[in-house]
DNA sequence: CTGTTAGCGCCTTCAT
DNA sequence: ATGAAGGCGCTAACAG
């Protein structure tokens, strides 16, 4: 980035309305500045070619007024709004503010506005808010994953608003995926412990049925054990959202199995915090006794007193990546495009 | 809440549209019904009275042809969108978040969408997105705290929208504020520290120009230690954002300085939960050598192997009853409005 | 209870 | 490089 060039610039400190008086409009500006309507129009969305001396004067009038474009008119007339309608499946870890962060960071410098909705993990709400949203006639709708309802593929689809699918990259966007391949990022896992020596590999998660990504790591890093001769000795799962006490409780469960087990791949790293939390409760030696390996990478796990062992997600990049790819287009190209943002093993302490 | 009934369902499953076919509009629909467009448009925002015959030929026809309402137009024709604008300082840790989930939650019901801008507790930034959110003619924003400057405040006054200024109440607002006394916070924290018998009492914190809520904690700390006859016996500011990994090198550099010291209230939870990391790491028994008091009631101070006491700030509580007031009346009332969602010590095992 | 008539403020298209 | 005309889809005000 950027080219903040590209965007008319409405801020600054414009004399504030006064509450009787009607909103300034572009025919005010207009006749301020001796010109049509439609030229000071072109000037504010900076399109066709206008006179140095006359966009000059159109700027001053717009400052003088401090007139602010009405966005409803506009979209009415051009079918069209600067808004980014933004599905996220829930709001209650972080990482998925993070992804909002990066989206936000994409728009900052320019007149788009994200306009949010949560789904809760539910297809049927993902539906009803992609139908909301489809409403505004938004540039573009950013949403997570592949799976969708046969209707809500079927309006982004037939509608001509770009969409971008985040997070996954192992299946075939609509138009564009931005991610990183759980899959890989488990198989990943898995040869991690394996080369560290450990044989005795067991697995703590959480629900599967919201998350479909967290069961694409299992599946990858069960593929990853079997690729070494290995398989699970063990696993336990929560039928609960992933946090770091349903993590605690379910790495308790797990020891609790008897299994000897010498390193434990957890689904998330909110769960593999909790774990470690566990851990330190009952005194069980991390990583000598056990050996602990998370995802996401965040914060929370490299302040722990031995830093986490997990695998970063570059959660910011892919909210920032999808905004930018998609303002710079505003078609939809004729063929899907997907981006890979990566993953790396963070080396922790844990594993 | 709530009175679904309210807010036209305009949900289901409708039959996609045709990427090619002009988009059903509600001519389309009244033509089918047989009644005119504002017949149709009095069903679908459930004003007037309908005949309930007509009213079911209406919702008939709108099924059959999956019309869904241009936002824009109607925005644009009754000069009030069903936009609420939503202004949040940071995304960078799970507090505003959950304001923001509080915030869906009270909205997910109704047709009106969050749109959102963070600000990164700049108030010029704020200004800005104000402008920028104004240009949408919301039914209300919602922003925190009571700075804003000189020019944001006058918009927002004279905008016939509705205002919410979010988590705290000690100051006069615009037009409705929900959230906590921080100085009663701050004070609570202080009777809490003392009456376990605590009288070493230091503070570890991070930036106040960007966090004046934490800094008014801090003010009711230190009258509340005032109160019983103490002071703080030390203190240490990181001059950087809130997070675990602050909290932990902040706690170690306050504790270098060779002060006596047996309990720290910290600015949040996240610098308190670096701070118990730091303790286990240097093997500091907490709390038998040193107490620690965080605020929030974050999730994670709960996991520790001791959980965190902390006061519990409602975040979720205050972003749902923000929005419920909001739209309990489109109109601003006479008078502002106070709602103290207030707080609660968590007695966990640190202090 | 329902229909008619005018816009809302801007953008698109076509002229010049 | 600029202007004129028309309409985007809906709602408000007034009839009846």
């Amino acid at each position: 980035m950027t080219n903040e060039r590209r965007w008319a610039d409405t801020s600054g400190l414009p004399p504030a309305p006064d509450a009787t008086a009607k909103p300034v409009t572009l025919a005010h500006v207009a006749r301020l500045a001796g010109v049509s309507e439609n030229t000071v129009s072109r000037v504010i969305r900076d399109k066709g070619s206008i006179a140095p001396e006359t966009r000059q004067r159109v700027n001053a009038a717009i400052e003088q007024l401090g007139y602010v474009p009405n966005r409803a008119a506009g979209s009415l007339a051009s079918s069209s709004s600067l808004i980014i309608g933004v599905i996220l499946p829930s709001l209650s870890n972080i990482v998925f503010p993070e992804v909002l962060r990066g989206i936000n960071a994409g728009l900052s410098a320019t007149p788009y506005r994200p306009m949010i909705g949560v789904t809760d993990y539910d297809l049927d709400i993902e539906h009803q808010l992609i139908a909301s949203l489809l409403a505004w006639q938004p540039a573009a709708i950013i949403t997570t994953g592949f799976d969708h309802t046969v209707g809500a593929r079927r309006m982004l689809e037939n509608s001509r608003v770009r969409v971008a699918e985040l997070m996954d990259i192992d299946n075939a966007p609509i138009d564009l995926a931005v991610g990183l391949s759980h899959h890989e990022a488990g198989r990943a896992m898995a040869h991690h412990l394996v080369q560290r020596g450990y044989c005795n590999i067991a697995y703590v998660g959480h629900d599967w049925t919201a998350d479909r990504r967290a069961h694409a790591r299992y599946v990858g890093l069960c593929e990853g054990l079997a690729e070494t001769g290995l398989s699970l000795v063990a696993e336990c799962r929560t039928d609960q959202a992933s946090s770091t006490l349903e993590g605690r409780k379910t790495l308790s469960n797990l020891l609790s199995g008897g299994v000897h087990i010498d390193a434990v791949a957890f689904s998330n790293d909110d769960m593999a915090v909790g774990g470690f939390m566990h851990c330190l409760a009952v005194n069980i030696a991390v990583p000598e006794e056990l050996a602990l390996i998370g995802f996401n990478g965040l914060e929370i796990g490299q302040v722990l007193p031995k830093p986490l062992t997990t695998v970063l997600s570059n959660r910011f990049a892919i909210g920032k990546t999808a905004v930018e790819l998609l303002l710079a287009g505003v078609q939809r190209p004729d063929e899907t495009v997907k981006i890979d943002t990566g993953f790396s093993i963070v080396e922790g302490a844990t594993a």
